[in-house]
DNA sequence: TATTGTTATACTCTATAACTATA
DNA sequence: TATAGTTATAGAGTATAACAATA
């Protein structure tokens, strides 16, 4: 085991640390990695289209696919807006609030592992230093 | 834009902001997150079958396809081991090299710029707490 | 019997291009 | 004309289950 890694792997390596735990808590809670991060995007407020393609990453129809799934299954319904009859609101439903809290405790826990080992300390330095750097990325996660 | 993150929502924000990056490499490498992945991990050295799906957390039947479609492409070849001839070793072709090398380069500029703002000080003290979190996890990128 | 890998099948995710409705 | 969203289509990625070959 090395002692030390370089920036982009140690990157890399954490990048897939998390994705793994995101992934796994998803399966436990029978969510897809798109769906979970489409719940926990709208557990803050419900949101347009337009708005979700930008937060996502995703093309308009890409979407489209996803937001009906997740009508499939019950966790979002769409509504329309009054002041712009071209906009669809996707909001979430009691079960997708739910879904999503389930989710968003699960991870927090399994997340908030990986950094259990570190004394008080470095971990506090470590989580401030990350706040910074991800101060402009999208908001698709809220505590 | 709030001071500071709770522990699991930068890290679910800095897992996406390295996954975004990771797939703009690749689209602008013409690969796919899991082809990269694939090529990134072969770059090291060849491996078996078996051994990827560990690495790369998928199953069996998802690699094989996975392998399938790099072989397409030209990237990788597959070969049999004498001393167990249902082992099947995968290894990376001089085009597969090529563009493992050309992604490990790009990625690293991209992922390294993530934290060139921070001063040099705060960046290194990261980078050893990033090290030591990840140390267990998959060596699916080198230096 | 257990392990290695593939095949068959089905579903999710994603993009591009063409389309409809509204602004 | 421009924007918001959907539909049609195609390909990649993934999993489960059944299978063949080898250990």
């Amino acid at each position: 085991m090395k002692s030390t890694l370089g920036t982009t792997s140690g990157l890399v390596r954490l990048g897939y640390l998390i994705q793994e735990t995101y992934s796994e808590v998803g399966r436990a809670c029978d969510l897809t990695v798109a769906q979970a991060q489409l719940l926990c995007t709208l557990a803050d407020r419900p949101h347009r289209m337009a708005e979700l393609t930008g937060l996502l990453g995703l093309e308009r129809s890409s979407l489209t696919g996803l937001v009906d799934r997740a009508t499939q299954r019950g966790f979002v319904v769409r509504s329309s807006q009054p002041d712009d009859r071209r906009a669809v609101v996707v909001t979430l439903t009691p079960e997708g609030a739910k879904a999503a809290d389930t989710f968003h405790d699960l991870l927090t826990e399994r997340l908030e592992a990986l950094l259990a080992d570190l004394p008080a300390a470095e971990r506090d330095r470590f989580v401030k230093t990350m706040s910074r750097v991800v101060a402009d990325a999208p908001a698709v996660f809220h505590d």
